[in-house]
DNA sequence: CTGTGTTACGTAACAGTGTTATGCAATACT
DNA sequence: AGTATTGCATAACACTGTTACGTAACACAG
Protein backbone atom coordinates (compact mmCIF):
# COMPACT_ATOMS: atom_id res chain seq x y z
CA UNK A 1 0.00 0.00 0.00
CA UNK A 2 1.21 3.63 -0.25
CA UNK A 3 0.05 6.60 0.97
CA UNK A 4 -2.30 8.42 -1.03
CA UNK A 5 -2.51 12.07 -2.67
CA UNK A 6 -3.23 14.84 -0.48
CA UNK A 7 -6.21 17.32 -0.90
CA UNK A 8 -5.45 19.82 -3.45
CA UNK A 9 -5.28 23.23 -1.07
CA UNK A 10 -4.96 25.63 -4.22
CA UNK A 11 -7.75 23.82 -5.13
CA UNK A 12 -10.25 24.75 -2.09
CA UNK A 13 -9.02 27.90 -1.79
CA UNK A 14 -9.77 28.74 -5.27
CA UNK A 15 -13.71 27.10 -4.57
CA UNK A 16 -13.65 28.79 -1.39
CA UNK A 17 -12.66 32.10 -3.30
CA UNK A 18 -15.02 32.55 -5.98
CA UNK A 19 -18.28 30.74 -4.07
CA UNK A 20 -17.30 33.81 -1.70
CA UNK A 21 -17.45 36.19 -4.57
CA UNK A 22 -20.47 34.94 -6.11
CA UNK A 23 -22.65 34.78 -2.94
CA UNK A 24 -21.28 38.25 -1.88
CA UNK A 25 -22.37 39.44 -5.66
CA UNK A 26 -25.72 37.47 -6.15
CA UNK A 27 -26.42 36.41 -2.98
CA UNK A 28 -26.31 33.16 -1.60
CA UNK A 29 -29.75 31.73 -2.46
CA UNK A 30 -29.38 32.35 -6.33
CA UNK A 31 -25.66 31.01 -6.28
CA UNK A 32 -25.49 27.60 -7.81
CA UNK A 33 -22.93 24.66 -7.17
CA UNK A 34 -22.48 24.10 -10.94
CA UNK A 35 -21.75 27.75 -11.23
CA UNK A 36 -19.13 27.75 -8.49
CA UNK A 37 -17.46 24.45 -9.53
CA UNK A 38 -17.47 26.13 -13.90
CA UNK A 39 -15.80 29.25 -11.99
CA UNK A 40 -13.21 27.41 -10.41
CA UNK A 41 -12.70 25.48 -13.65
CA UNK A 42 -13.75 22.41 -12.25
CA UNK A 43 -16.47 19.94 -11.27
CA UNK A 44 -19.17 19.80 -8.56
CA UNK A 45 -18.06 16.58 -7.17
CA UNK A 46 -14.72 18.33 -5.91
CA UNK A 47 -16.89 20.14 -3.89
CA UNK A 48 -17.80 16.98 -2.17
CA UNK A 49 -14.30 16.13 -1.86
CA UNK A 50 -13.15 18.76 -0.26
CA UNK A 51 -15.83 20.25 1.97
CA UNK A 52 -18.71 17.33 1.67
CA UNK A 53 -21.50 19.39 -0.29
CA UNK A 54 -22.84 22.36 -0.85
CA UNK A 55 -24.30 23.36 2.63
CA UNK A 56 -20.37 22.47 4.23
CA UNK A 57 -18.85 25.16 1.48
CA UNK A 58 -21.40 27.47 2.82
CA UNK A 59 -20.32 27.07 5.88
CA UNK A 60 -17.10 27.26 5.06
CA UNK A 61 -17.04 30.76 3.52
CA UNK A 62 -19.10 31.77 6.54
CA UNK A 63 -16.22 30.59 8.87
CA UNK A 64 -13.89 32.71 6.58
CA UNK A 65 -16.37 35.78 7.09
CA UNK A 66 -16.29 35.24 10.86
CA UNK A 67 -12.19 35.21 10.92
CA UNK A 68 -12.35 38.13 9.07
CA UNK A 69 -14.90 39.93 11.10
CA UNK A 70 -12.97 39.26 14.31
CA UNK A 71 -9.38 40.49 12.62
CA UNK A 72 -11.16 43.63 11.80
CA UNK A 73 -12.66 43.95 15.05
CA UNK A 74 -9.32 42.82 17.29
CA UNK A 75 -7.82 45.53 14.80
CA UNK A 76 -10.08 48.40 15.90
CA UNK A 77 -10.34 47.54 19.80
CA UNK A 78 -7.61 49.67 20.97
CA UNK A 79 -8.81 52.66 19.34
CA UNK A 80 -11.31 52.47 22.34
CA UNK A 81 -15.12 51.41 22.19
CA UNK A 82 -16.24 53.83 19.95
CA UNK A 83 -14.12 52.56 17.19
CA UNK A 84 -15.08 49.13 17.89
CA UNK A 85 -18.79 50.93 17.21
CA UNK A 86 -17.40 52.15 13.76
CA UNK A 87 -15.25 49.27 12.69
CA UNK A 88 -18.49 46.93 13.11
CA UNK A 89 -20.29 48.78 11.23
CA UNK A 90 -18.00 49.57 8.65
CA UNK A 91 -17.00 45.78 7.86
CA UNK A 92 -20.87 45.09 7.61
CA UNK A 93 -21.59 47.59 5.00
CA UNK A 94 -18.70 46.24 2.88
CA UNK A 95 -19.95 42.80 3.52
CA UNK A 96 -23.85 43.29 3.40
CA UNK A 97 -24.46 39.62 2.06
CA UNK A 98 -21.99 37.63 4.01
CA UNK A 99 -22.84 40.10 7.45
CA UNK A 100 -26.64 38.75 7.01
CA UNK A 101 -25.56 35.04 6.77
CA UNK A 102 -23.10 35.18 9.88
CA UNK A 103 -25.79 36.72 12.30
CA UNK A 104 -28.94 37.53 9.97
CA UNK A 105 -31.88 34.54 10.34
CA UNK A 106 -30.51 32.46 7.92
CA UNK A 107 -29.07 30.45 10.83
CA UNK A 108 -32.89 29.90 11.55
CA UNK A 109 -32.95 27.95 8.71
CA UNK A 110 -33.75 29.57 5.61
CA UNK A 111 -30.44 28.88 3.30
CA UNK A 112 -28.91 24.88 5.16
CA UNK A 113 -25.86 26.67 6.59
CA UNK A 114 -24.89 27.23 9.80
CA UNK A 115 -21.30 28.49 11.05
CA UNK A 116 -19.03 26.30 13.40
CA UNK A 117 -20.77 26.88 16.90
CA UNK A 118 -18.36 29.49 18.80
CA UNK A 119 -17.72 30.96 15.91
CA UNK A 120 -19.16 34.52 16.39
CA UNK A 121 -17.28 34.21 19.95
CA UNK A 122 -13.96 35.68 18.83
CA UNK A 123 -15.65 38.75 17.02
CA UNK A 124 -17.68 39.94 20.41
CA UNK A 125 -13.90 39.38 22.25
CA UNK A 126 -12.95 42.71 22.01
CA UNK A 127 -16.20 44.07 22.69
CA UNK A 128 -16.76 42.19 26.14
CA UNK A 129 -13.31 43.36 27.04
CA UNK A 130 -14.39 47.16 26.28
CA UNK A 131 -17.31 46.90 28.35
CA UNK A 132 -15.21 45.24 30.87
CA UNK A 133 -12.59 47.80 30.78
CA UNK A 134 -15.11 50.67 31.11
CA UNK A 135 -17.08 49.56 34.19
CA UNK A 136 -14.29 48.24 36.35
CA UNK A 137 -16.65 47.82 39.92
CA UNK A 138 -19.21 46.03 37.95
CA UNK A 139 -20.20 42.26 38.82
CA UNK A 140 -19.43 39.50 36.04
CA UNK A 141 -23.27 39.43 35.36
CA UNK A 142 -23.36 43.65 34.32
CA UNK A 143 -20.87 43.08 32.33
CA UNK A 144 -22.58 40.60 30.36
CA UNK A 145 -25.62 42.09 29.90
CA UNK A 146 -24.14 45.33 28.89
CA UNK A 147 -22.25 43.71 26.41
CA UNK A 148 -25.84 42.06 25.15
CA UNK A 149 -27.32 45.82 25.33
CA UNK A 150 -24.53 47.15 23.27
CA UNK A 151 -24.28 44.09 20.92
CA UNK A 152 -27.94 43.99 20.39
CA UNK A 153 -27.62 47.23 19.39
CA UNK A 154 -25.17 47.75 17.52
CA UNK A 155 -26.74 45.01 15.52
CA UNK A 156 -29.72 45.93 15.30
CA UNK A 157 -28.95 49.36 13.49
CA UNK A 158 -26.62 47.95 10.78
CA UNK A 159 -29.30 44.66 10.13
CA UNK A 160 -32.46 47.18 9.83
CA UNK A 161 -29.83 49.16 7.68
CA UNK A 162 -28.63 46.06 5.64
CA UNK A 163 -32.23 44.53 5.27
CA UNK A 164 -33.50 47.98 3.67
CA UNK A 165 -35.70 48.65 5.94
CA UNK A 166 -37.80 51.69 5.43
CA UNK A 167 -36.06 55.09 7.60
CA UNK A 168 -39.01 57.43 7.72
CA UNK A 169 -37.59 60.23 8.59
CA UNK A 170 -34.30 59.17 9.82
CA UNK A 171 -30.97 58.46 8.12
CA UNK A 172 -29.68 55.06 9.65
CA UNK A 173 -26.23 56.81 9.77
CA UNK A 174 -27.78 59.41 12.18
CA UNK A 175 -29.02 56.65 14.27
CA UNK A 176 -25.92 54.53 14.97
CA UNK A 177 -23.66 57.92 15.90
CA UNK A 178 -26.66 58.84 18.31
CA UNK A 179 -26.67 55.05 19.48
CA UNK A 180 -22.83 55.17 19.87
CA UNK A 181 -23.16 58.36 21.92
CA UNK A 182 -25.46 57.30 23.44
CA UNK A 183 -23.65 54.25 24.66
CA UNK A 184 -20.81 55.93 25.00
CA UNK A 185 -22.10 58.13 27.70
CA UNK A 186 -23.98 55.27 30.09
CA UNK A 187 -20.38 53.51 29.73
CA UNK A 188 -18.62 56.60 30.51
CA UNK A 189 -19.68 57.13 33.97
CA UNK B 1 -69.68 36.78 -24.29
CA UNK B 2 -70.21 36.41 -20.38
CA UNK B 3 -68.63 37.72 -16.79
CA UNK B 4 -66.34 35.36 -16.03
CA UNK B 5 -65.49 33.08 -13.41
CA UNK B 6 -64.02 35.07 -10.13
CA UNK B 7 -60.85 33.73 -8.13
CA UNK B 8 -61.72 31.04 -5.26
CA UNK B 9 -61.34 33.45 -2.53
CA UNK B 10 -61.34 29.91 -0.23
CA UNK B 11 -58.46 28.46 -2.12
CA UNK B 12 -56.59 31.33 -1.68
CA UNK B 13 -57.00 31.28 1.94
CA UNK B 14 -56.26 27.94 2.32
CA UNK B 15 -53.42 28.29 0.25
CA UNK B 16 -51.89 30.85 2.69
CA UNK B 17 -52.57 29.35 5.90
CA UNK B 18 -50.94 25.76 4.91
CA UNK B 19 -48.16 27.95 3.27
CA UNK B 20 -47.60 30.02 6.41
CA UNK B 21 -47.81 26.89 8.40
CA UNK B 22 -45.35 24.85 6.78
CA UNK B 23 -43.15 28.11 6.41
CA UNK B 24 -43.20 28.81 10.25
CA UNK B 25 -42.68 24.70 10.99
CA UNK B 26 -39.50 24.01 8.74
CA UNK B 27 -38.24 27.22 7.14
CA UNK B 28 -38.47 29.36 4.24
CA UNK B 29 -35.94 27.22 1.78
CA UNK B 30 -37.02 24.43 3.24
CA UNK B 31 -40.78 24.44 1.88
CA UNK B 32 -41.78 23.12 -1.92
CA UNK B 33 -44.31 24.86 -3.74
CA UNK B 34 -45.69 21.39 -4.67
CA UNK B 35 -45.77 20.47 -0.83
CA UNK B 36 -47.94 23.60 -0.25
CA UNK B 37 -50.25 22.64 -3.25
CA UNK B 38 -51.00 19.09 -2.44
CA UNK B 39 -51.56 19.60 1.60
CA UNK B 40 -53.94 22.73 0.22
CA UNK B 41 -55.47 19.48 -1.80
CA UNK B 42 -55.03 21.42 -5.98
CA UNK B 43 -52.03 21.50 -7.85
CA UNK B 44 -48.84 23.83 -8.38
CA UNK B 45 -50.51 26.23 -11.45
CA UNK B 46 -53.55 27.00 -8.68
CA UNK B 47 -50.88 28.93 -7.25
CA UNK B 48 -49.73 30.35 -10.40
CA UNK B 49 -53.08 32.03 -10.86
CA UNK B 50 -54.01 32.65 -7.85
CA UNK B 51 -50.74 34.30 -6.72
CA UNK B 52 -48.27 34.27 -9.75
CA UNK B 53 -45.45 32.02 -8.36
CA UNK B 54 -43.68 30.82 -5.61
CA UNK B 55 -41.93 34.16 -4.62
CA UNK B 56 -45.51 35.97 -4.91
CA UNK B 57 -46.93 33.41 -2.58
CA UNK B 58 -44.17 33.65 -0.24
CA UNK B 59 -44.67 37.65 -0.30
CA UNK B 60 -48.31 36.79 0.62
CA UNK B 61 -47.53 34.97 3.58
CA UNK B 62 -45.21 37.89 4.71
CA UNK B 63 -47.60 40.57 4.55
CA UNK B 64 -49.88 38.56 6.50
CA UNK B 65 -46.69 38.63 9.10
CA UNK B 66 -46.62 42.38 8.82
CA UNK B 67 -50.51 42.86 9.15
CA UNK B 68 -50.36 40.51 12.60
CA UNK B 69 -47.22 42.32 13.81
CA UNK B 70 -48.66 45.80 13.44
CA UNK B 71 -51.79 44.56 14.74
CA UNK B 72 -50.21 43.35 17.82
CA UNK B 73 -47.98 46.62 18.32
CA UNK B 74 -51.19 48.94 18.20
CA UNK B 75 -52.87 46.50 20.62
CA UNK B 76 -50.00 47.09 22.96
CA UNK B 77 -49.75 51.07 22.56
CA UNK B 78 -51.84 52.59 25.16
CA UNK B 79 -50.47 50.89 28.19
CA UNK B 80 -47.14 52.36 27.55
CA UNK B 81 -43.28 52.27 25.74
CA UNK B 82 -42.18 49.19 27.81
CA UNK B 83 -45.41 47.17 26.95
CA UNK B 84 -44.88 48.17 23.13
CA UNK B 85 -41.07 46.47 24.01
CA UNK B 86 -42.41 43.55 25.42
CA UNK B 87 -44.81 43.13 22.79
CA UNK B 88 -42.08 43.32 20.20
CA UNK B 89 -40.52 40.46 21.87
CA UNK B 90 -43.42 38.72 22.57
CA UNK B 91 -44.31 38.16 18.91
CA UNK B 92 -41.31 38.18 17.53
CA UNK B 93 -40.65 34.83 19.92
CA UNK B 94 -44.03 33.54 18.77
CA UNK B 95 -43.14 33.89 15.05
CA UNK B 96 -39.50 33.28 15.06
CA UNK B 97 -39.19 31.88 10.87
CA UNK B 98 -42.07 34.96 10.31
CA UNK B 99 -40.15 37.82 12.08
CA UNK B 100 -36.72 36.18 10.11
CA UNK B 101 -38.04 36.68 6.99
CA UNK B 102 -39.66 40.12 7.47
CA UNK B 103 -36.81 42.04 9.38
CA UNK B 104 -33.94 39.41 8.77
CA UNK B 105 -31.71 39.19 5.45
CA UNK B 106 -34.00 37.78 3.19
CA UNK B 107 -34.43 40.85 2.04
CA UNK B 108 -31.15 41.30 1.08
CA UNK B 109 -31.91 38.57 -1.29
CA UNK B 110 -31.15 35.20 -0.22
CA UNK B 111 -35.00 33.94 -0.59
CA UNK B 112 -36.59 35.47 -3.67
CA UNK B 113 -39.51 37.54 -1.56
CA UNK B 114 -40.09 41.03 -0.44
CA UNK B 115 -42.64 42.45 0.98
CA UNK B 116 -44.44 45.53 -0.84
CA UNK B 117 -42.88 48.80 -0.21
CA UNK B 118 -43.86 50.23 3.29
CA UNK B 119 -45.14 47.07 4.85
CA UNK B 120 -43.10 47.57 7.97
CA UNK B 121 -44.30 51.37 8.78
CA UNK B 122 -47.21 50.36 10.52
CA UNK B 123 -45.61 48.17 12.44
CA UNK B 124 -43.60 50.79 14.08
CA UNK B 125 -46.48 53.27 13.63
CA UNK B 126 -47.09 53.36 17.16
CA UNK B 127 -43.39 53.16 18.65
CA UNK B 128 -42.67 56.62 16.91
CA UNK B 129 -45.99 57.89 18.47
CA UNK B 130 -44.35 56.59 21.93
CA UNK B 131 -41.24 57.92 21.75
CA UNK B 132 -43.09 61.68 20.36
CA UNK B 133 -45.48 61.32 22.92
CA UNK B 134 -42.21 61.09 25.80
CA UNK B 135 -40.16 63.72 24.43
CA UNK B 136 -42.53 66.32 23.84
CA UNK B 137 -39.50 69.21 23.42
CA UNK B 138 -37.62 67.32 20.87
CA UNK B 139 -37.65 68.55 17.15
CA UNK B 140 -38.59 65.87 14.39
CA UNK B 141 -35.56 65.46 13.52
CA UNK B 142 -34.29 63.89 17.07
CA UNK B 143 -37.51 61.96 17.34
CA UNK B 144 -36.68 60.41 14.48
CA UNK B 145 -32.98 59.91 15.17
CA UNK B 146 -34.82 57.84 19.00
CA UNK B 147 -36.74 55.75 16.78
CA UNK B 148 -34.38 54.28 14.93
CA UNK B 149 -31.92 53.78 18.08
CA UNK B 150 -34.92 52.41 20.10
CA UNK B 151 -35.98 49.99 17.08
CA UNK B 152 -32.36 49.24 16.38
CA UNK B 153 -32.27 47.95 19.94
CA UNK B 154 -35.04 45.96 20.36
CA UNK B 155 -34.82 44.74 16.81
CA UNK B 156 -31.20 43.66 17.14
CA UNK B 157 -31.27 41.75 20.86
CA UNK B 158 -34.28 39.35 19.38
CA UNK B 159 -32.78 39.02 16.01
CA UNK B 160 -29.61 37.66 17.97
CA UNK B 161 -31.36 35.43 20.57
CA UNK B 162 -33.35 33.92 17.17
CA UNK B 163 -30.62 33.91 15.32
CA UNK B 164 -29.11 31.84 17.95
CA UNK B 165 -26.04 33.97 18.83
CA UNK B 166 -24.06 32.73 21.53
CA UNK B 167 -25.26 34.28 24.92
CA UNK B 168 -22.11 33.48 27.11
CA UNK B 169 -22.32 34.31 30.24
CA UNK B 170 -26.01 36.44 30.28
CA UNK B 171 -29.18 35.59 28.91
CA UNK B 172 -30.79 36.98 26.16
CA UNK B 173 -33.80 37.86 28.30
CA UNK B 174 -31.58 39.89 30.49
CA UNK B 175 -30.11 41.59 28.31
CA UNK B 176 -33.53 42.46 27.03
CA UNK B 177 -34.85 44.04 29.95
CA UNK B 178 -31.52 45.77 30.69
CA UNK B 179 -32.58 47.58 27.54
CA UNK B 180 -35.75 48.33 27.97
CA UNK B 181 -34.98 49.80 31.31
CA UNK B 182 -32.53 51.97 29.76
CA UNK B 183 -34.32 52.83 27.00
CA UNK B 184 -37.35 53.98 29.23
CA UNK B 185 -34.96 55.53 31.54
CA UNK B 186 -33.64 57.68 29.00
CA UNK B 187 -36.57 58.52 27.38
CA UNK B 188 -38.78 59.65 31.13
CA UNK B 189 -36.58 62.47 31.74
C1' DC C 1 -82.69 25.71 -21.55
C1' DT C 2 -79.06 25.65 -24.90
C1' DG C 3 -74.94 27.66 -26.59
C1' DT C 4 -70.72 30.21 -26.22
C1' DG C 5 -66.96 32.88 -24.51
C1' DT C 6 -64.03 32.93 -20.62
C1' DT C 7 -61.74 31.26 -16.97
C1' DA C 8 -59.63 27.84 -13.09
C1' DC C 9 -56.79 24.45 -12.64
C1' DG C 10 -55.11 19.25 -13.35
C1' DT C 11 -51.63 16.84 -16.35
C1' DA C 12 -47.41 16.61 -18.09
C1' DA C 13 -43.33 18.39 -19.91
C1' DC C 14 -39.16 21.48 -19.41
C1' DA C 15 -34.78 23.47 -17.61
C1' DG C 16 -32.12 23.68 -13.68
C1' DT C 17 -30.88 22.25 -8.91
C1' DG C 18 -28.12 19.34 -5.19
C1' DT C 19 -26.51 14.79 -4.74
C1' DT C 20 -24.45 10.36 -5.86
C1' DA C 21 -22.71 5.88 -8.40
C1' DT C 22 -19.28 4.78 -11.70
C1' DG C 23 -14.91 4.91 -13.82
C1' DC C 24 -10.43 6.65 -15.10
C1' DA C 25 -6.13 9.06 -14.61
C1' DA C 26 -2.65 10.51 -11.38
C1' DT C 27 -0.03 9.87 -7.56
C1' DA C 28 3.14 7.99 -3.38
C1' DC C 29 5.09 4.25 -1.55
C1' DT C 30 7.00 -0.84 -1.95
C1' DA D 1 8.26 -0.82 -12.11
C1' DG D 2 4.20 -2.17 -9.82
C1' DT D 3 0.23 -1.27 -7.17
C1' DA D 4 -2.87 0.33 -3.89
C1' DT D 5 -5.23 4.57 -3.17
C1' DT D 6 -7.09 8.63 -4.07
C1' DG D 7 -9.11 13.13 -6.81
C1' DC D 8 -12.25 14.32 -9.69
C1' DA D 9 -14.84 14.20 -14.54
C1' DT D 10 -18.97 11.98 -16.51
C1' DA D 11 -23.47 10.93 -16.20
C1' DA D 12 -27.46 9.55 -13.94
C1' DC D 13 -30.92 10.40 -10.18
C1' DA D 14 -34.69 12.72 -7.59
C1' DC D 15 -36.25 17.01 -6.92
C1' DT D 16 -37.27 21.96 -7.67
C1' DG D 17 -39.93 26.19 -9.90
C1' DT D 18 -42.10 27.22 -14.09
C1' DT D 19 -44.97 26.75 -18.15
C1' DA D 20 -47.68 24.81 -22.51
C1' DC D 21 -51.66 22.25 -23.10
C1' DG D 22 -56.12 20.52 -22.43
C1' DT D 23 -60.36 19.94 -19.89
C1' DA D 24 -64.14 20.99 -16.94
C1' DA D 25 -66.95 24.59 -14.92
C1' DC D 26 -69.05 28.62 -14.91
C1' DA D 27 -71.82 33.41 -16.34
C1' DC D 28 -74.39 35.29 -19.37
C1' DA D 29 -77.03 35.79 -24.34
C1' DG D 30 -80.47 34.02 -27.08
Amino acid sequence: MARPLLHDETLRRTLLDTAAAKIARDGAAAVSLRSIAAAAGTSTTAVYSLFGGKAALLTAVLDDGFASFAASQQQAASAGLEALGRAYRTWALEHPVLYGLMFGGSLAGQVPCQPTPGAAEPSIAPLFAAVAAALPAASDDEIASMVGVVWGQVHGLVSLELAGAPAAGWSWAAAYDAALVRIGRSLGR
